[in-house]
DNA sequence: GGACGCTGAAGAACCGTTTCTCCATGAACG
DNA sequence: CGTTCATGGAGAAACGGTTCTTCAGCGTCC
């Protein structure tokens, strides 16, 4: 029964250890042909409920799992994206944004997930072997530096890509970023509202989207509003380095009596820098820090932070991504697209075919304040739902 | 030239749009047959070194780019690996052993990509569609429940799979763990010596293994000293439960005067609890969590820390599922091994032929003392290799 | 009563590799 | 000069599904 194959002028299986049931082997059990099985199964083809229930009933005796590289092959499509992540040394993620990276991963997989994706994780720096080796339906590509050799080369192969962080050269289907420009002018801001007269950053020394138009913000404001721009750079990804630059920057003449760090450890370095000079938060001094870790609710003082919501991030690029591979459809020539196939939010078919800038989206980001970055009242409190970051 | 390939008996090739060049192509640009364009590329058969490099060439130029989906169907490997992970509601990760499992997870991308394998993250909790949609060659699981359905599924079908955590009921390939018990013990006697009278335990209300095993040697390590138990458990997956619990414990009558809280958040909480209640920690409470968190070197007091090392383990984890991969083999009948396919260090071959127990690795884990274990001195020391917290 | 349309289902091509089998060719050898 | 070998390479069968096309049967409508 099981082994009732060898119709369809197939090998006589000469009594393999137990092999997996294949589509052959239901076919065979129902007694139908193997056509009507994969239709079945899928719910395609016109075929009586009693026929697709009997099917299914056999199938699920077997056993039977249909193979996915069987089913990739034919239709092109694996369900698999990959998410890129950039690397600083050997380590495949990148440190400074852990928390930030571990929270977007979390609601890019559960968003894949819910449309029946998984995520492959892929440091960009494994060679092609590995690349290559891996169907991948799309790609999420997390701050891609300029240029990315990688992305260019998925960009061509015709395979979507939406990238984290708004890209530099790269081509890409669509991407998403904070608005960096505009949550940086709204700290500047609060804490000038806050008494602050000099502000200070710590920033990094590398060239992605996020450090460059963070810093940048901070210099445009600082020219407009006529301060001298007191800042340090220190490589973002060592975590040793951090502490050092913090110390740095209060260890200036012109010492800033305000200070914005754009990386998530800045907060413990310059709460721990400040206590060295004896530095009172916030009376002598007013801190923020990007962070997604809720541990600055729990120092002394509480250190107010911004969020990047990396959730709504990870969710929306995901989406973008499935929207765009579900949408190329590179059909047969025309009109494929069932009209029932499912609501979507997005309208598909993106793929930007002439030379217009890929679709970008900016996502707000959260200030959550706490008595770090308030001179007078203690009282914590939270922006609303976003940062109106207007000046 | 590129659309060469209607030799060969296949359709005409009707001019599609820029398509992907197939093995086809290269071998008629090579002017060579398929079967050799196969063999030159991935160093088999015997050819001349001349008509090796000049297929690689043309492969080159024409930017051939192997279908992955087709090799998996032709040799059963897709060189992914599934790691799968518990889930509390709906989000895909663990909330508790975040930190634990990023760690792991990342150890565990890199072990796996360097030895050619991509991770696939798949929570426990996606359905079969999902599952059974993608090929996996083999599964890391954490931490699964006792009779996981899942776990018993893939095995069933010849899926290794590697368990992080002793498995309760599952059968798996080979598993790896910490030993649990050692490290309670440990610091049971840890605090001890620092003078603790009375211990308290801060656990979980889950059944899985790290919890059951660490509250066991709780329990037993106060019945042969003598000491009544001091415990509080509550739902570790949820965030606000712990901190409620930690006052619950401290708000005892026979109150401990020494903690050891099972989760990471568990340090904070205590130690904020604490303060609550007008204990100074180290004099007047000691206090250990389990964490991978570095915030603790920072916080005030520092706070002794036990890591279960999730690096260690997440390398291993893979190594010994790639091992069992490659070893397994489900050889045609006896030695397909080549013997200079390269060194592993564990012997292939695992696979639990008859009925014994999987193979399983105990693993150490590391007390990262700090100030909050020590009624003393208040230098902080530190086991060998790392940070100097200083106070 | 024949053309037609609809239902239910089977046939077979196809996806793009890997790999097993086999065939020329020419050199070496008895 | 006829075998045997080693070499270089081609042919074709899988791998296990999906899907396009075809087809038989049967009720219906002019």
């Amino acid at each position: 029964m099981t082994a009732a194959a060898n119709q369809n002028g197939r090998r006589p299986t000469t009594s393999r250890r137990l092999e997996r049931a294949g589509i052959r082997d239901v076919a065979a059990a129902a007694g139908v042909s193997i056509t009507t099985v994969s239709d079945a199964l899928n719910g395609k083809g016109r075929l009586p409920d009693e026929t697709r229930s009997r099917v299914r009933e056999v199938a699920e005796r077997l056993g039977y799992r249909p193979s996915a590289a069987a089913r990739t092959l034919r239709t092109g499509r694996s369900g698999l994206i990959g998410l890129t992540v950039t690397t600083y040394g050997e380590e495949p993620f990148t440190f400074t944004e852990f928390a930030y990276f571990a929270e977007m991963a979390r609601a890019a997989t559960s968003a894949a997930l819910s449309r029946g994706y998984a995520l492959v994780v892929l440091p960009a720096s494994s060679r092609h072997d590995v690349w290559s080796n891996i169907a991948l339906d799309g790609t999420v590509v997390i701050d891609p530096p300029d240029q990315d050799p990688l992305v260019s080369e998925l960009y061509r192969s015709g395979v979507p890509v939406v990238s984290d962080g708004k890209p530099g050269n790269c081509p890409v289907t669509a991407w998403v970023d904070n608005d960096h420009e505009a949550a940086v002018l709204g700290i500047l801001d609060h804490l000038s509202e806050a008494g602050a007269r000099r502000i200070g950053l710590l920033t990094g020394t590398s060239t992605d989207t996020y450090t460059r138009l963070s810093t940048d913000a901070y210099l445009g404001w600082c020219g407009r509003v006529g301060q001298e721009p007191v800042y340090e750079t220190y490589p973002a990804h060592d975590p040793a380095a951090g502490a050092v630059a913090a110390d740095r920057l209060l260890a200036r003449p012109d010492r800033p009596d305000a200070v914005y760090g754009l990386f998530d450890p800045n907060g413990t370095d310059l709460l721990a820098a400040a206590r060295r000079y004896g530095l009172r938060v916030p009376d002598d001094l007013l801190l923020v820090c990007c962070s997604e870790s809720d541990v600055y609710a729990g120092t002394e003082p509480p250190i107010t932070t911004l969020s990047l919501k990396p959730r709504r991030i990870g969710t929306t690029v995901v989406n973008l991504l499935i929207d765009a591979i579900e949408g190329i459809d590179s059909g047969t020539g025309g009109a494929t697209a069932d009209p029932g196939t499912g609501g979507r939010l997005f309208p598909p078919r993106y793929r930007t075919a002439g030379t217009g800038p890929p679709p970008g989206t900016l996502m707000p980001t959260e200030l959550i304040v706490r008595a770090s970055s308030q001179r007078r009242s203690p009282r914590t409190t939270v922006s609303p739902p976003r940062t109106p970051g207007e000046l």
